[in-house]
DNA sequence: CGCAGAATTGATACATCTCAAGCTGGGTGG
DNA sequence: CCACCCAGCTTGAGATGTATCAATTCTGCG
């Protein structure tokens, strides 16, 4: 479990990759201090679930490496994912004593966490922690509202370009190739993970990816390596306007 | 546009009716009394857009009385709801400039509404209301995401029940008729509107209704009028937990 | 009355699911 | 080093649920 050596693990938050995205952004450097003596650092393995839903939860936190997923599960099995968190994303609600959803570590993962309690007195008394919360909870909601369009109307092809489109601008904003024609990216999900995601058969998914791949939209190198040689080409088979989401 | 007369619109907040679920729920007298300065009231026609996808926006505000919807359109037409708006539900998100979403009236409409930036700066100051508005945005984050699930896993005739579900149990809990196993509410959305909220067509929705209605889950009274006779019944039909969603 | 919007119902088309069979690439043990 | 294995993925053929197109019926209202 402590299979992170400590040198991995970042513990000054002056030199956290998420400083600056997180629900610490707007902290001043007395509030950081406070946070950090509140804060601890977790691991998980690929595979590993971080929260079962309906379990009790004592913890917050912000994923500060790799990628989970939010997925809700109907008796029967029918599974949907309704988030995808990628590092500075926080995870758990203040205020709620169960978890809503399993999260479940997609990729190896380093958690910043807190103490729920804690967190809780100290959101109270730091305007600039609730504020980065509603902000960024607020960017979620939105998210979540652009993906209702994907699930309730669009096609399967159009559900897929989507995804990629999503994937490849977020990749794109990390890395700085914000306006290039051509954008390379790893997909981090499995075939069965993009299914959940986008309410579709994993055979779907597979068909789609193929006929994209086939009418030459992306290229593949093995099965997680994505081409995409004109992204605006890309964002026309998702069915979004050209311009770009404004959103997401 | 000034149909409502002065004493159909409440003045005072201390008689509002949405006085103790809205944004302004936690605030103390005086604060209230800032607000009421700040306030108008503006009301709509059934069928009015109150606010365009894309448009700038000088106002946020709460729903007073009536229902809207917030509404996402491709280019091509196609159309998901993304947001049933009832009574004490707020509209408008601070710190952005234009709207992402179109708001139509349903019903004749009332709004209270505050212009954005003394409303921000009112929210600075003012942390029962930022905290309350924290609260409103996890809620409707997990109502999002409990239709995720709804919109990419459901069959028609399970998101026919869980729509009905819905309104029944939010009818109820605004009634006080909660542990009753019958339950009578009406709708109030058209087919079409019901099949833009479930990502239908509004065949299909006339279809599996009557299926509801044949099989005796439901009986209606002209088309809108609607009785459930056994709640739990269509708790299953909608494939939820019969324990009742513990998020909606 | 008779019109118009809303809803129902029917017949058919089609997209996606389901079930089933094979493929691929990386890891393991003999 | 090779044979094997296995999870992840691809592809095929047929079944099925929902969309589409079209024709009525209902309901409220001028």
């Amino acid at each position: 479990m402590l299979r992170n050596s400590a040198a991995e693990i970042p513990h000054d938050c002056g030199e956290c990759p998420i400083r600056h995205r997180a629900v610490c952004s707007r902290c001043e450097a007395d509030e950081l201090e406070r946070l950090d003596q509140i804060k601890y650092y977790r691991s998980f393995q690929a595979g590993q679930t971080v929260i079962w839903a309906g379990d009790r939860t004592d913890f917050v936190g912000s994923v500060v490496t790799g990628i989970a997923t939010l997925t809700q599960t109907m008796e029967d099995g029918r599974t949907q994912m309704v988030g995808l968190l990628l590092p500075s994303d926080f995870v758990g609600r203040p205020g709620r004593a169960s978890a809503a959803y399993d999260v479940v570590a997609t990729s190896d993962l380093v958690m910043c966490c807190f103490r729920k309690k804690p967190f809780e007195d100290m959101m109270a008394a730091t305007p600039s922690i609730a504020q980065r919360l509603l902000e960024m909870t607020l960017d979620e909601l939105d998210a979540a509202r652009e993906w209702m369009l994907v699930l309730g109307r669009k096609t399967a092809r159009e559900k897929i370009a989507s995804l990629l489109s999503i994937i490849g601008r977020r990749n794109a904003s990390m890395n700085g190739q914000e306006n290039t024609r051509e954008r390379v990216f790893d997909l981090p999900l499995t075939r069965e993970a993009m299914a959940d995601y986008l309410g579709l058969t994993l055979e779907t998914v597979s068909r789609q990816i193929s006929a994209l791949k086939r009418d030459g939209v992306i290229v593949l190198e093995g099965k997680r390596h994505v081409i995409v040689p004109d992204f605006d080409r890309l964002l026309i088979e998702a069915g979004d306007d050209c311009d770009g989401g404004l959103l997401t």
